[in-house]
DNA sequence: AAATGACGGTTCATTATATGAACCGGTGAA
DNA sequence: TTCACCGGTTCATATAATGAACCGTCATTT
């Protein structure tokens, strides 16, 4: 390992419970020699990375993060930070991602990527996906704000019939997301889809949007929805990072659980 | 220089005007090898610092860099304790207005507001601000640590043809400088650049940064600069109160003085 | 189609730099 | 007083950083 990488992974041991660190405690917690810790503190400290609290001696964040973020959030829009996760989800899955994302009360389409293992596959052609007949609106309802609900309710329509046109249907499949961590939506827009879908979270902390693969339904098996959650999960992850934001540690719990009690199987990636 | 250092200098030349930066451009910039640079940007891509664009094969800021400035402003919400006053002061002075943070023997730019005032008006792209040819700089050296004039006397960087380049124009501008209570930058930096300085200070008592207000020179006038100079004294007064530190008595009366004996006219807020 | 040059990436002997045991001086507790 | 722990420093040693030369690829030029 390269001491660049050493002296960099001193960051990530800061977090909200842990603001300041001092020298020891890196040392102990990094495992490291102290007097190696301490020049790669100095190393982040010359840079900015780090700062020293004058009162209490301990190493905290340092003020160069925030410009280089800002420049991040400038450059690099939200499509184009997306375009990587989700080929890869696309490839592994063998069927088409997608990426929405929440702006008001509505999902708008942000990116699709399509698979080309198959000559049948699902083309997105909405730029507004309806919230009560998509596996995203699924996981915005379910992880989104609250009064998110009342705008789906408003409007029920029906697209096929399996779409979820009773309040009572959609809030079970919204309990249900909240349960396993994905949003579900089985031929409820097209006669031919299965989607399934994960949220994705911003710096707000806050539902970002919904990270789905959506499937030709006659191609759906237990082995291959097993194959899409994992890869959701990732896909999720990566792309919560990606918008500076972090995972919570209770969807984390739910997708575990999830995953342990559908039928065993070795992953793929 | 340690190697970490190295590595981590990478990432400040990226900027808004260059935000992807390829292999052989970064070898130039930096003058180093460029299997040294590679392995520089390994590291750096490794932790998430930077990405690769699959279709450029050039660098960008990576998502790591998001995660970290979320923790420092929660941490450390300067930034956000500045936006407030800032935007009042690009606001009544129609000019941009910054603030610039003391780390280590560093002037990081924290924040800049610009005025939509005039269509023509100064951007803020440097990350780090040279203490010799700023109105912050100025500001620094006047007011910070005394050992700060020896950092700035190593790099006397030639600018413009009005850079102070000497020691002594230097100490003198140093010395206006706490004699007035501004820091004060005259096209020292760029050619069309006039710029006025206020520090800060924090809990410790110690300067912290510095407030400036950089406007298009040849739109300078008495009355714009009275303008600038008492909006000045209201930004560094608030900020300095937001970062939990006091304007030192001594600092009031220099401003005093020098507001008094400026042409008179009445405020302007 | 051969030559050219710029690109990202790799190799390996050499050398410079990172490392850690031991050591300081300061502080607070027993 | 002693003790433990803190942040910080020193110096011989060992390891990891370095750069000249290399490769393959891709456009452009001749």
């Amino acid at each position: 390992m390269t001491s660049a990488v050493k002296t960099l992974e001193l960051l990530t041991f800061f977090s909200a419970a842990r603001p300041e660190i001092g020298l020891s405690q890196f040392r102990r917690l990094t495992g490291r020699d102290k007097a190696t810790t301490y020049r790669h503190l100095q190393a982040l400290e010359d840079t900015g990375f780090v700062e020293q609290n004058p009162e209490t001696r301990r190493y905290r964040l340092g003020p160069a993060v925030l410009q280089l973020a800002q420049l991040r959030e400038r450059t690099v829009p939200r499509k184009t930070s997306v375009e990587i996760p989700l080929r890869a989800l696309a490839e592994a899955t063998g069927e088409t991602a997608h990426v929405s994302v929440l702006s008001g009360s509505n999902l708008h389409r942000l990116h699709s990527v399509e698979s080309h293992q198959h000559s049948t596959r699902v083309v997105i052609d909405l730029q507004i996906l309806p919230l009560h007949a998509t596996a995203s609106g699924i996981c915005a309802l379910a992880f989104g704000p609250e009064d998110l609900m009342e705008t789906a309710l408003r409007n029920l329509e029906q697209f096929t019939d399996h779409t979820l046109t009773t309040a009572e249907s959609l809030i079970t499949a919204t309990r249900r997301a909240r349960d396993t961590g994905f949003g579900v939506a089985d031929r409820s827009l097209e006669e031919e889809v299965y989607s399934l879908s994960a949220p994705i979270f911003d710096q707000s902390g806050l539902l970002a949007g919904a990270v789905s693969v959506a499937s030709v339904a006659t191609r759906i098996t237990a082995r291959l929805e097993r194959v899409i959650q994992e890869n959701l999960i990732a896909a999720s992850r990566q792309i919560t990072l990606n918008w500076g934001g972090a995972t919570p540690e209770d969807l984390e719990t739910r997708w575990a659980e999830t995953l342990s009690t559908s039928p065993q199987m070795e992953s793929a990636t």
